[in-house]
DNA sequence: GTGATAATGATAACGCACTATCAATTATAA
DNA sequence: TTATAATTGATAGTGCGTTATCATTATCAC
């Protein structure tokens, strides 16, 4: 029987006010500030819960652990800002990858992850 | 002083003939065939000096363990099949990704993985 | 060949992200 | 309100890729 908690409400709400995806360090440093004494554990705890109900999904990221956002609803990509290391999602995807298969290679899926400054610190 | 040996040779001999980046492993087991009693740490010990030296660059893969190839002479990505988990090097890019990006983010650089199934795998 | 020392193999140790454990707490049905 | 049991926080433990250690071996200038 599940249980709705002031932790995983917390989580939860972090993860869907965030609106790009979240390391579980993130998720804690900000569900700490709604929920004192929230324990690291838990966020993986409730992370790994919402991944099995398919609430969120892993973000797979080139040499860094994962992070987490709300499952999304359509197809997307990601932007990781050089400066600030926030992951933010890009909602577009060059669909002509095909092409830049060679000749007996089929292609089932692709990963993208473009990589510079986010809006906020081209600013700064 | 630097001093070539068996073990050394080998490992740069095996990244230049595979052709596509090797993990680790990839590259012991095949040098082992080469130079009996060969550690695993001379395999990471070398890769790290290669590394060093610019004739090795480390491969980032969503989440996985790096792979290792030859300095590339140009800008190119990879294909990981599915079937075999063999990573192969795909000379082309689609080169129009900045226009994927929302207004105020500029783009520095961009990581590409193709996944399905290789040539090989395709044809079983 | 010989000596100096760089490189090696075996393996213990490390770092890091993550998970298991367990007593204490909290949510919920009755 | 109470009893049940799901959930939690603290923290020890785990797994895995990688690195440090150190006695031994191999390379190379001489």
């Amino acid at each position: 029987m599940i249980r709705f908690t002031q932790q995983g409400n917390a989580i939860r709400q972090v993860l869907q006010n965030a609106g790009r995806p979240l390391s579980p360090q993130e998720i804690f440093d900000i569900a700490q500030r709604m929920v004192s004494g929230l324990g690291i554990a838990t966020v993986y705890r409730n992370l790994k819960a919402l991944q099995k109900d398919g609430s969120v999904v892993a973000v797979d990221l080139p040499g860094q652990p994962p992070r987490w956002e709300i499952s999304p609803e359509s197809h997307h990509h990601h932007f990781l800002c050089n400066k600030c290391d926030k992951l933010f999602e890009i909602n577009a995807c060059p669909d002509d990858l095909i092409q830049l298969l060679p000749d007996g290679y089929t292609l089932e899926s692709h990963d993208i992850l473009l990589r510079g400054q986010c809006k906020g610190c081209s600013v700064k």
